[in-house]
DNA sequence: GCAACGCACAACCATTTGGTTGTAGATTCC
DNA sequence: GGAATCTACAACCAAATGGTTGTGCGTTGC
């Protein structure tokens, strides 16, 4: 269902979206913490911070499990990897966009100023293009 | 700065997290569009549409640029990429943290020198989640 | 010239978010 | 057993979010 993974999408990138959640990530990415000594590393409430923990865990960014009085936390590596996909393919759009313009260039005429097309330096869509839009 | 950092990619998962943001920046990133035109596959307000294309450039994953009187929007590969490398050192991290475990298996565990937490020879059902690549 | 188009921006509104405090249930330590 | 610890959860609150409508202003087409 494309529903379904939109909404794992929104889950994940807005709890990532949260630097404190993000800090919590990469410290239960290196290894189980429980709530508590997570919370000892911010300047707010426990309460906050298990909230921050419960947010990820419905992002299935993470999970719980309960070991005696305390609450481990560990990351998911899994789902933090599906992640990182979904941008690599918005980057592989790109990449195709780049492809598609490079073709046009080697077969038709070229009005676009030479434009070395990769990732190595910044961005530079050919936008000098101006496609003439006349409606 | 690390805060400054810190706050580009609250912006950047931010921008993400919507998923009327997610498609137009997948619209965008294949070329350059303009706010109407994108409005058009969406059921909600040509405003509505535009204020996510203002998110989406102050988070800096789009360029806008005038052009007559269309404003046309066009992904920025670079900060998508970006974005991607962040979630793709988290799991980095991860690969360490079993690349440990492993050191540690292998030479008897005993004491956690390195490890400032309690978590004591933390079980590894890592492999539960997805590939262990330990490179 | 003037109507239609494309966009920006202000004002407004309901809902969500990130935070707080307070209460209560288990579990562990002495 | 009793105190301390760790967590969950409810209730509350200010601010941000995602949406709306209305207004205005430069650009384009006839």
């Amino acid at each position: 269902m494309d529903t379904i993974d939109e909404e794992r999408a929104d889950a994940w990138f807005h709890a990532l979206s949260d630097r404190t959640r993000r800090d919590i990530l990469r410290r239960v990415m290196r290894g189980e913490q429980s709530v508590s000594s997570l919370a000892r590393n911010y300047s707010m409430s426990l309460t906050a911070v298990q909230k921050h923990v419960v947010t990820l865990e419905r992002a299935g960014l993470i999970t719980r499990r309960r070991s005696g009085r305390e609450t481990l936390a560990s990351g998911q590596a899994g789902a933090v990897r599906s992640a990182a996909r979904l941008l690599a393919e918005l980057e592989d759009v790109w990449r195709e966009r780049i492809a598609r313009i490079d073709d046009l260039l080697g077969a038709e005429a070229a009005s676009l100023p030479a434009a070395p097309q990769h990732p190595p330096a910044a961005q530079h869509r050919a936008a000098a293009s101006s496609p003439p839009r006349k409606d």
